[in-house]
DNA sequence: CCCATTTTTGACACCGGTTTCATAGAAAAT
DNA sequence: ATTTTCTATGAAACCGGTGTCAAAAATGGG
């Protein structure tokens, strides 16, 4: 296993091609040598296919190479494609990254974590990261805790930390903000278009930001279009496929006149939604249409195929990851990335569209 | 953003408390000091809360507290689901984990991964992590190149490696094999029983083993039970949801008689097949039964509820997780985990089951 | 061709820990 | 009380690089 012959190291080269190991540091870093010098040292390099030891690099230079990735559940698909699109960049600028869950409010996976989103930050100090991209959690509730605010100061002093979410006061990270309601008014809008007028809503957890923002763009519409809110339709309970389903669920068992549109948060919950409108003996759209906020999923060969909103989260991936090399590199040229939600009109509103096969 | 005050080291620990730095080493270590050593070091540990730098660790150690998993493509359900019980279980033991996504024949994410696996590899080594888990891509083809089994062999002079797919020949990392066609002839069987004879089998890659391993149990018990097996209705692609339509479509096109039922190599491309079934005016599963071999979403909410083998690839985390430590710290005991893959009958195969709700 | 100036180089300290080894001190034996 | 044995401690070397600084070499001007 342990590889026995002795390491070759700096000081290996320096003594065969005849320099110092400072000279073969500098070759290494890409600093001005005479040509003589680096003729003597790049062969020997190359003889050994050399790399400088990361960690001893590490211990003076304070670059790790490394980034720090902080999110709930990479099982949600949302994040599984945030991460890979970050993952994607930072290779290009050659840092690796640890991916931490803290499955925050997990209680879809059946454990409770037995670690909190501050003890994470603390393992990114530990392991001298270069930087951190931060996103749901704590991060988008509507009451941060004070001390969750310390803990993000605390990591902030020790890296750039690039939060993904709202923006907090008085907290030295930087703030990417999600246009989270885009879209949404729109949406539902269309769903007026298309005849529907008792229109309902279900969601995630009542004070965190996703929800909330979405929740409101939703009511502000409604009043907008003179329509009203019945509480006895909108159901906010969790982000995932059960969630939908048993919010959905409970709109049915409800002896109110049930809902001819629901606006559900996201992909998976429209799809739990609509599991349990098939369940009561329902149709989707022909008798209760069921449109999603944001697109994460291939939502195009679900049956039915979901409206939804393209909010393009690879743009936010891509983002997070430029702000932070840059802040990394304390350039301060602010970035900006271009996009705007898309309405994606398909089969679960209830419009003609053609999609289907014709065989 | 930096940290403008000196850092905290074990020498600032030793100077305070009146010891040597190595004394405080001992007493970081749990090694064994005298009472009243430990009696003058510990208060001053706490008072700073004193953690030693990972880095300088690491240096003399070897051992950096961190593993690295390489997996082509953590957006698909069944890697992320596979990373995320490795880490639950590196965790319990203090390991940050790397992840690498090698978006190996990534086609679906449109962009050519401009790393190779074999850089990845490398980048492992150059991280110094203590471990690695690596499955999927190229480890699950029929004929692996020796170069990738040379990078295999050269990654595990380095650190344990744990290989969750095949086992191949002459190559010293711990190999864990799935039971790839685990519950295939039953399901096959099962769909004879309910009256189905012409099965047909779409799945992935056609020298790769999660598709050659099934297709191949699909085909003896096809054989066994004296059925027909008709290249027509029989599709290899890839593992995902288009995948999956494509292979369907392609089928149906076909002027061959439709088949009556269809095996899929896993939930996404059943999805997918479902979503072709539909566009061309069928119905699943009166017309044609759709079921799958490998579950690894929450298929039990689908329209219609999926048919399919639970693999308990939770299982599959745990036990790499468990080998790899036991690995790196020398530990040789066997370790041995029960699991048996279980048929989940639902309703895309036909058969008759409770499930719907009764209003 | 020699002296002044600039550039390149090598010796050495340093990053923050661990480990070895010799010594001081405690415990045990005489 | 004295010698022997054992144990705990501190000084110093080490891990593998980078940064500083003074000496050496290269360059330029007269």
């Amino acid at each position: 296993m342990a590889n026995e012959e002795k390491a070759v190291t700096i000081y290996t080269i320096a003594q065969e091609s005849g320099v110092s190991p400072s000279t073969v540091s500098r070759v290494l870093n890409g600093q001005h040598v005479l040509p003589k010098s680096y003729e003597r040292v790049k062969p020997i390099i190359d003889k050994y296919q050399f790399v400088p030891n990361q960690l001893a690099r590490a211990m003076t230079s304070n670059r790790t190479q490394t980034l720090g990735v902080i999110m709930p559940d990479i099982t949600n698909p949302y994040f599984s494609a945030l991460f890979l699109e970050i993952q994607k960049h930072a290779l290009q600028y050659g840092y690796a990254i640890i991916l931490s869950n803290t499955l925050y409010g997990g209680s879809s996976h059946g454990i409770d974590s037995p670690f909190s989103e501050r003890q994470y930050f603390q393992m990114m100090i530990d392991k001298k990261v270069d930087g951190v991209i931060i996103t749901g959690g704590e991060l988008d509730k509507e009451d941060i805790s004070p001390e969750y605010v310390g803990g993000l100061n605390r990591l902030a002093t020790h890296f750039p930390v690039v939060a993904i979410g709202q923006t907090i006061e008085d907290c030295n990270c930087i703030f990417i903000n999600r246009n989270l309601a885009g879209g949404v008014s729109a949406l539902v809008q269309h769903l007026v278009a298309l005849g529907r007028r008792r229109i309902g809503f279900i969601g995630g957890e009542e004070r965190v930001k996703t929800t909330s923002s979405r929740y409101n763009a939703y009511r502000s519409t409604m009043v907008s279009l003179s329509l009203p809110i019945d509480p006895n339709i909108v159901a906010l309970t969790d982000y995932y496929l059960p969630d939908g389903y048993r919010a959905m669920d409970s709109i049915l068992r409800n002896p109110q006149p049930n809902p001819t549109a629901v606006v559900a948060i996201n992909d998976t919950v429209a799809l739990g939604a609509i599991r349990a409108v098939v369940d009561h003996g329902l149709r989707v759209p022909e008798d209760i249409s069921v449109v999603s906020c944001d697109q994460f999923l291939e939502s195009e060969y679900t049956v039915p195929r979901l409206t939804t909103i393209d909010q393009q989260n690879s743009y936010l991936g891509r983002l997070s990851m430029m702000v932070l090399i840059s802040a990394i590199n304390h350039v301060n040229e602010p970035i900006q990335i271009e996009h705007s939600p898309r309405l994606m009109i398909r089969e679960s509103c209830g419009a003609q569209v053609p999609g289907g096969f014709s065989n």
